[in-house]
DNA sequence: CTGAAAGCGCTTACAG
DNA sequence: CTGAAAGCGCTTACAG
């Protein structure tokens, strides 16, 4: 290793025989210094092939301009549009966003935001709201803003940009309630420490219950949210001896997973069962059947994440962003449950027995 | 804005009763410190809430342990997973993943490499070899170590971790040939600035040309590496006069739009036409048909990535890489083609009078 | 094993 | 508009 010469602000100022502090702030704020110093600087920045030093400038300016962001993961199709979306506007006001993965483990979720700290990130992007208090604690006493994304909850409602995952789900289960179900299984992620996955399970069992209808405890199936367990969960699920008539699918992996199964054991979705997805990615509606399912709007959560830190960032004072509105998509994967009831009273009164036979076991 | 009183070393040094040299080689070096003293410091630390300054560090240090990694894209899929991969590698070396996107445009790359070096990252991860020779005058100059993914070209071979696009295409291309075929189309990304694409139709060319075959030009397809663009480019070439009984797909997103609109066409894939893909990723195996393909390990590349970055880190004298080897799928997109003929030369004159009259056009 | 001191390369009031 | 000077919060030879 031999001793690189970097050339530093110091040098500049030699050559372009001005002071240091001119150097700097025709780097900073060309306008401040005389339109003639200024070509000399950069003729001597130029010539020197000056490259300013982020570190020093950092520590002396108190700002990285770097933003932090803790994905569960990168390597399902899932978060890295959004991710790209979000470093697309956040770049163009000048930041650089540092990315980590916590594999949707919380321990882990902690050492990157300490990571992160230590780093002296300039904002945080987070996923979900729930996690130990004194994370947030950390964040708070060094002062730096944070946005939480993928959930509009109300804990902390100011700093969340992303969708009302229960009435989204709820939507589904209406939908399908109205096409006369009565018996469903439920493919989730793991709800315990992952509040999306918790408010999509909510929504499901807060739109049931309001019909008189529960998703049985063993027809709920967590699993990680890949197409394989996707596979797995939906063979467990119609092999029970009273397998349900739709399958609401926390994730969109999960949904593909199960088509793709059906597919293979030969049952016909939506004939025999149907079948729904969560998020709408490109996949769905090329699969087949196309997936019904509800769309959320995740390059507009990356964009509208940017802007919320961006604000932050300039000072402005934090105003709660209104939830990012989900929508219904209905395609071919759901259809009444068989038999075909045309009257809702008949298929309502077959389900119950079902249910509540189910139910006592 | 309140002032926060920020905590530094010093702080820790007064409470714990040492020099604020001791306390910072406790943090980096505590075997270097006593017993006793280490525990005071330890304690002044966790009671203070104290979170050392990455920013001073590095400027002290000459060392920021953040990489720089610029991906072409986030958002298809393809780069997610490897890129993950590399981060859990190096990260576990203590090393932080800064990540930006040139959305495949060599123009926003230089400003991303430059905003890096200007970070003082401490290397350097990138997509492909082919670029401007300054950029690469700018990093060396900086002195700092980078590693080139998805190619293992010779230009750079010293810095080169991946597979041998051209190769890979090689071994499509002789099955497909075995197979019977003589009239080929291809739908490719675009050539001209993306070396591992360009490497990718080159196989293609050389290993026809073996045969005494070709792609003719209104045949070769460049568009973006999206199902989308694969199903628009699959339709024009099907749609010509005298079509190619193969296609091949120099990306996968390309192959599967293909699959889905031949379904919409009602073209029976293999039967009336072969397609193939190239990586193998998850949905290769579960579309219908099943995707012949060639298999990239690209989990394997980004660690050996990490790897490699982590030697030159460590100041070990550069070795290249070997490529990483790529595996031929077969699976059920792809079949001999119509009419059967099982005597291979009667299959090969009829290929041939096609070509001829292609090529003669 | 430990401390005093210099220095990393910038920015930023403060004066002018 | 410009300069001299202090300071950002660490690390690291150098001495002991």
């Amino acid at each position: 290793m031999k001793r690189r010469e970097t050339t530093t602000l110091d040098d500049v100022a030699l050559a372009a025989g001005v002071s240091p502090a001119t150097v700097s702030r025709c780097i900073n704020q060309p306008a401040s210094v005389r339109a003639e110093k200024r070509e000399r600087i950069m003729n001597a920045i130029e010539r020197l092939g000056y490259v300013p030093n982020g570190s020093a400038r950092a520590l002396a300016s108190r700002k990285t301009r770097m933003i932090g962001a803790i994905m569960p993961s990168l390597d399902n199709m899932l978060f890295g549009g959004p991710l790209e979306a979000f470093q697309k506007e956040i770049g163009s006001a000048g930041y650089t966003v540092a990315v980590a993965c916590s594999e949707y483990d919380l321990d882990q979720e902690r050492i990157h935001v300490r990571n992160f700290l230590e780093s002296q990130v300039d904002g945080l992007l987070l996923v979900g709201a729930r996690r130990d208090p004194d994370i947030y604690r950390q964040i708070e006493r060094q002062g730096i803003p944070y946005v939480l994304t993928w959930i509009s909850s109300d804990t902390r409602k100011d700093h969340c940009v992303g969708f009302d995952n229960a009435a989204a789900a709820e939507q589904l289960v209406e939908y399908l309630v109205a096409l006369g179900h009565r018996h469903f299984g439920m493919i989730s992620g793991f709800i315990e420490h992952n509040d999306r996955a918790e408010a999509r399970y909510r929504g499901v069992r807060d739109a049931l219950a309001r019909h008189g209808l529960s998703v049985p405890p063993d027809q709920l199936l967590q699993r990680p949210f890949d197409p394989d367990a996707g596979r797995d969960a939906f063979h467990l699920l119609v092999s029970a001896p009273n397998p349900p008539t739709a399958i609401l699918c926390g994730s969109e992996p999960h949904a593909y997973g199960a088509l793709f199964e059906a597919k293979d054991m030969n049952i016909d979705i939506p004939g025999d069962i149907s079948v729904t997805g969560f998020d709408d990615m490109w996949l769905a509606s090329q699969i087949s059947p196309p997936l019904t399912t509800v769309r959320t709007p995740r390059g507009r959560m990356g964009r509208q994440a940017a802007r919320h830190l961006l604000a932050q960032l300039r000072g402005e004072r934090l105003v709660a962003p209104r939830p990012i509105e989900t929508t219904l998509v209905v395609r071919k994967s759901t259809a009444p449950p068989r038999p075909i009831s045309l009257s809702a009273d008949s298929g309502f009164l077959h389900a119950q027995a079902r249910t509540s036979a189910k139910s006592g076991s």
